[in-house]
RNA sequence: GUCCCCAUCGUCUAGCCUGGUUAGGACAUAGGCCUUUCGAGCCUACGGCACCGGUUCAAAUCCGGUUGGGGACGCCA
């Protein structure tokens, strides 16, 4: 049975690059119908934080991947104590400087990587290393080892930062006595500079991206693309998809640099393809964090965002794009394109008489609305846009938005007159 | 400095293993169409095998080198 895992420290939260590790590796064990476990690496006791594991495992949780099992390294330390004693015993650890150190014995090492094939290692930077801690903790390499070993893991499959850990970890191995597992190395992602990921760029936490209206599918997908093809060239993918088509030998082998552009495409497409009520959770949430909206019914949120879902790149567009169809003080946009409309004094005839024309319609849809607006721009002999424009920024502020007549009949017959209204003062007011 | 990994459009990638393709797709960009506006939709265009050499009738594909990029070298993980 093929068992993998993921071992994230709580020294951070967890970001781009983990959560493809995390995916990566549960795909695997998903796909072969094997186990997968969550193992925290929680050795360095100064470091570690209870907030960074919550928010592991809640961002881990959120993406979809769910696990098997989950241990914490910290309560395994006299495991650790053990298995020194026994490399001690047998003459292959000794102390020194109040630590335990672990002497390789080394003249060459092949690891046959699942990813990039055979790699050669023909020496070790250093000949020895600490295995316990003077304060009694064990180190990463000792640890990962045997927990790995004892866990059952079958598949090592990590970032490609950890390919020179490798030689040191067979050492260990063999020296312990446990099955060598198999080991499969990932590309990194890198910025899009190039270079390591930096804070201002994608090693931004992943509750970040879900603050900022991305869908977990949408994360999901992009970061599967991010170092996998399938071979074909399908771009959209569910986790249950990908559960089915994933093969580690589809992963390649040079790093990604990570843009957001695709990820703004794909977000924008799952929010497309959602329903209004898959939505209306994260969006509320959304929009309640930004201030926008305090009590506002489902259903006129869910006809909001059947609004926008169509035009917006992230949930937390509606923050901006939304925001007039929650409070009632329009402020017009001050752009040139928008002036230039307002300026249009002359209009105010043809406006109060769409006005009048509107405050009649009765069943107060859409293609109602459109018939009012039309028939008046025929009985006055102006092209529709003449009236669509101004409405539209009379309504929204804007001279861009979703269509005209949607955007009335989600506002409801009240504010739209009332709405009107205001501008025909506005060109009442400024009348000389 | 030492060791290791990698190299196809601006970006993510297919093709490479089993040499013969008009080197395919997506995002981005540009242009067009549609339309009540648009960052939506549809269509088109632009754009790439890092370089040098070898093997071969034939190289993105196999081999060697160069250059470039990345990673590791903590009593961090």
């Amino acid at each position: 049975m093929i068992k993998t895992r993921f071992a994230p420290s709580p020294t951070g939260f967890l970001h781009m690059g983990g959560a493809r590790t995390a995916l990566f590796s549960w795909l695997y064990a998903r796909k072969h119908e094997g186990k997968f476990l969550l193992r925290i690496e929680d050795t360095d006791l100064q470091r570690s934080r209870q907030e960074y594991i919550e928010e592991i495992l809640t961002s881990l949780k959120w993406l979809g991947i769910d696990w098997d099992e989950i241990v914490y390294q910290s309560q395994r330390f006299s495991l650790y104590q053990e298995y020194a004693q026994k490399l001690k015993q047998k003459g292959l650890a000794y102390e020194k400087e109040g630590a335990v150190f672990f002497k390789y014995n080394f003249n060459q090492i092949e690891v046959e990587d699942l990813i990039r094939g055979k790699i050669v290692f023909k020496e070790l930077p250093k000949p020895e290393d600490v295995i316990i801690k003077s304060d009694g903790s064990p180190a990463y390499n000792f640890c990962c080892v045997i927990d790995d070993a004892l866990l059952g893991i079958t598949h090592v499959i990590r970032g490609e930062d950890h390919i020179s850990n490798t030689p040191k970890q067979i050492l260990l191995y063999k020296a312990l006595e446990f099955d060598v597992p198999f080991f499969a190395h990932l590309p990194l992602i890198l910025s899009p500079g190039g270079g390591r990921m930096s804070k201002r760029f994608g090693a931004t936490a992943i509750s970040e991206y879900r603050r900022q209206g991305y869908l977990p599918q949408a994360l999901v997908n992009f970061l599967l693309l991010l170092g996998w093809s399938p071979g074909d060239n399908q771009e959209i993918f569910s986790l249950d998809l990908a559960q089915d088509r994933f093969e580690l030998k589809d992963v390649n082998k040079s790093g990604a640099k990570f843009l957001l552009d695709k990820l703004d495409w794909l977000n924008a497409y799952y929010i497309k393809s959602a329903s209004p009520q898959e939505l209306l959770g994260p969006a509320r949430e959304i929009l309640e964090e930004a201030g926008v909206i305090s009590e506002v019914s489902d259903e006129y949120l869910c006809r909001v965002i059947k609004l926008f879902q169509g035009r917006i790149n992230r949930l937390s567009d509606l923050v901006e794009w939304a925001a007039f169809c929650f409070r009632d003080d329009v402020v017009y946009e001050s752009d040139e394109k928008t002036r230039k409309i307002l300026a249009n004094k002359k209009k105010l005839e043809e406006i109060e008489l769409l006005r009048q024309n509107i405050s009649r319609v009765e069943n107060f849809c859409a293609t109602e609305i459109e018939s009012a607006f039309r028939k008046t721009s025929e009985a006055l002999e102006v092209k529709l846009k003449d009236l669509v424009h101004p409405v539209r920024i009379a309504l929204t502020g804007r001279r861009i938005g979703p269509g005209l007549f949607e955007t009335i009949e989600v506002l409801g017959k009240e504010k739209t007159l009332r709405r009107i209204e205001n501008l025909l003062n506005y060109w009442r007011q400024n009348n000389d």
